[in-house]
DNA sequence: CTAGTTATAGTCACTTTGACCAAAACTAAT
DNA sequence: ATTAGTTTTGGTCAAAGTGACTATAACTAG
């Protein structure tokens, strides 16, 4: 979004200094959450996009982002912009790469910190869209502006890694959950299929997912437990993914 | 080494105008290398570091870095400021994370996108070092200059990870080296003792290592059977660590 | 009451891993 | 020359983890 929006802050600055000044700052935002197919109705990757109104790639879909505001963090930014577009928070968010290219923008010098976000389904149902805010399907985008499929495809692979090891496909579900549930997330993430009785083994011996009382009332069939994740949450985690 | 050097783009900007200025972007770099530990003679972490000229931090030591020049990317810009303080060409080099917080310089806002790199040690022993730069184990740093600290501890962690996955031990190595040296490099960054027999299993089973029909002479003992690397090399891979 | 479907438990062969043993090959000292 | 000492190298064994698969439990829809 920031990309074209050139911001002056040079008051009598001839062509040479502006030759040499630094290159622009922005913050954007990957943000993934799960929605139903509308052909399969299995749940699948989103994120929302966001429409240019000006040039460069005036009319193409971008993703979401802005300038840094002296006064916020990184991650603040990144926060706000995600606020400000869709009207979600975050349930999980982390740093994704700082892209530098020379050529990433045709008009101006850019340097895009861009962040990964996770949006829980409750938070994603009530998501704002608009004429220049839409929701798209992670395997189904079509052309964006700037770098920013390579971006899109690089905050993919680190979903799958993360999802792989890590703990993270609970920031894509509600408080409760299902085992199903979750096989269905990394069903979609990894787009294989999973055997449910190992997927279930597996999950049972990691400490951070709890079993409730309770079972999910309401389907066609044999009514499934329902657990509770453990873990921390998944803003600024200190395990490290970010200092 | 950039955070303190106040460099003044705006020819004629008051004083709101400068509040309202973008942070400052910088580019720092962390370089190990291994160097024989003075005490035990065992293969030790080194990384060099620049002595501040000025203030703020002025007297202490910090990482090598600089301002990114409008006409290079990221990853050349901490390229070149490598060779620029040491000399050396780096063997790997990756990005590792923009550090933004609001509070890192006490003097202005700063954003420094840190890359960190491996240099092997024929080329480590002939790194420049001088009054203002000088190389230090990577476990016995003193108090470094603005948030340096928790940066190195954040690149040890990186790189402890990356060893333990990853083939990224022989870029601390030479081109030929023994199976013994590739688990001193483990022990030395994993800091802990592995069994060599074992070790040696689990190297045998990776392709990316190639028997030579050398050995290695002039030891105490049995000698050792020289292997060589042939993975890609560590600039920019495209094993998807860096897009 | 029965067929259909999902949830859940368990088995079995195969692979990986850590701990350990032993022989091979060299040097240094006797 | 022989031996002791050390490192390299190859091997075994049990424990743990993984993928493929079978079987039973528990519910709904007709």
């Amino acid at each position: 979004m920031v990309e074209g929006g050139v911001t002056v802050y040079y008051s009598s600055a001839n062509v040479s200094e502006r030759q040499a000044a630094p290159p622009s700052l922005a913050i954007s935002t990957v943000i993934f959450a799960l929605r139903p197919s509308a052909t399969s109705g299995r749940p699948t990757l989103w994120l929302p996009l966001v429409r240019r109104i000006r040039e460069p790639f005036k009319g193409l879909w971008a993703l979401p982002g802005g300038p840094l505001s002296h006064d916020e963090s990184l991650q603040d930014a990144a926060s706000r912009n995600l606020r400000e577009t869709t009207g979600l928070s975050p349930s999980y968010l982390e740093q994704l790469y700082a892209f530098g290219g020379l050529h990433r923008s045709p008009t101006q010098r850019v340097v895009s910190i861009v962040y990964w976000a996770l949006v829980q389904p409750t938070e994603a149902a009530l998501a704002d869209e608009s004429e220049n805010v839409r929701w798209f399907r992670a395997d189904r985008l079509g052309d964006l502006a700037f770098d920013h499929n390579a971006i899109v495809d690089y905050a993919l692979w680190r979903l799958r890694n993360k999802l792989a090891y890590g703990s993270i496909a609970y920031h894509l579900l509600g408080e409760y959950f299902t085992l199903a549930q979750v096989r269905e997330v990394y069903e979609a993430v990894l787009d294989r299929q999973l055997d449910p009785a190992n997927f279930r083994r597996q999950l049972k011996s990691t400490p951070e997912i709890e079993e409730t009382g309770e079972y999910l009332q309401g389907g066609k069939h044999r009514p499934p437990r329902l657990y509770r994740y453990t873990g921390r949450p998944g803003l600024d985690p200190d395990n490290r993914s970010t200092p």
